[in-house]
DNA sequence: CATTACGACTTGTCATTACAACAAATTTTA
DNA sequence: TAAAATTTGTTGTAATGACAAGTCGTAATG
């Protein structure tokens, strides 16, 4: 069987896409305004609809702000991290500045007792995948991540490479399983000894935690992970 | 002048009100699929476009998940505070449970020094109004919350009683001021001196700081807000 | 009995049209 | 000259119609 990755994506992800190139690329820089909707319509032979489906994405990311009677206008880009979106982690700071190292390679293991989200009977039974990475952003670690993947038709997988490669892209191309959305629970905590550890950080230093429960085209098929950020120099963004 | 409160909400607006008051209130319990899109066009007389932008918001904020083929199926009810989406501090814990206390009462002062966000030449120069509010939850103070205004149009405001009262109430009843979105920036810090003392914690103890600037429909009015949370008993969620 | 095929029903995508609400520039008016 | 009204262009809301894609139960098939 082959990989067969030629999604037909959607038209209004298509084009929203295209946009947000043109303005990570600088064809449309912050204060800019957009081409207007009518025009956008005409140029790309789609009808309103699909481009304002396209520009609400945009905005729902911060990368542009609607305004009605004006037009659409290019923000600025954010400082920080914008690990809330529902883009990978992998997409939010650029694949320049971010090394991955997966420091304990996926192997299977019954789920831990008192994992923060309820599992379902087949989640419980097949086990879990489980590995842990460190994220570099410019070869400073500043996320350790803990892995949870239902041990659920995913042949080969503990035997895949996660250096540098995005979760997201293996499940994307491998299995064609494609994240959809998710929720999770933050906090602040004092630094675990792991944390300690990968993260270089003394104890006690304030450490966000993330728990996420991400949802896939998969019906009943979730990825779990939690996330120690070291926040000193990278702070976390997000829209609301 | 009157206060003319009656805006006209639009109708995916108070489709999307009317279900999400369904759902809390239990008449679409968790699991449970709600009406069909169809079948909500007809009994509420509107049409799908409509009741899909409603759908959307509902499944932006966790209510429901949306499934192709099947249906919205309704969530369980989030554990932490809801404090991430569109929806201001006070819906996203439960009005019975908060309690706010305007321990700084509003005044008029300069714009702080090194204010992580950009202001415009117009906020600088009016100076901004600034107050402080400790937020109790099941009467423990779980929010320290710094907030500046721009000075602009707003006569009275710092002679009103900010006490149990939602800001965002405030703004859109006595100002016509709907915040629209904003965005934030989080990170995790060791408690300051302010946060030791009124939220009651240690010294180096974790909390978690928002930093937050929200748009309105007024077009280059935005207010500013820096929370502390202390997370230990309450985490924050959100959806992505 | 197990498997497959089909149909009914659901949400997802997209084109089309119309009008309302708002911002900014222009023109008119005082 | 300054203020008010108008015009133009923009996004916001909404109705309508059509087909694609996915889920699930049921009937046909081997």
């Amino acid at each position: 069987m082959v990989d067969e990755t030629t999604y037909q994506l959607p038209r209004y992800r298509e084009l929203y896409e295209q946009l947000r190139r043109h303005i990570e690329e600088g064809i449309y820089g912050p204060g800019d305004l957009l081409p207007s909707e009518n025009e956008l319509c005409a140029v790309n032979q789609v009808t309103r609809p699909t481009v304002r489906r396209a520009l609400d994405l945009l905005a729902n990311e911060g990368y542009i702000k609607k305004h009605q009677g004006l037009g659409s206008v290019v923000q600025n880009p954010p400082k920080g991290i914008g690990i809330l979106s529902f883009s990978g982690t992998t997409s939010a700071i650029g694949k320049d500045n971010l090394k991955t190292d997966a420091i304990v390679k996926p192997y299977v293991m019954p789920w831990p007792d008192q994992f923060i989200f309820d599992l379902t009977d087949t989640e419980r039974e097949s086990g879990c995948i489980y590995f842990e990475r460190i994220r570099y952003v410019n070869e400073i670690p500043v996320f350790y991540d803990l892995s949870y993947l239902p041990n659920i038709n995913l042949p080969r997988f503990t035997s895949r490479n996660l250096n540098n490669a995005s979760l997201f892209d293996i499940l994307r191309e491998h299995y064609r399983i494609e994240i959809k959305g998710g929720m999770q629970y933050i906090e602040a905590i004092p630094a675990t000894e792991n944390c300690q550890k990968h993260l270089g950080v003394d104890p006690e230093k304030p450490i966000l935690k993330l728990q996420r429960k991400m949802e896939t085209n998969r019906l009943d098929f979730f990825v779990y992970s939690i996330l120690y950020c070291n926040t000193e120099e990278h702070s976390l963004y997000g829209e609301f």
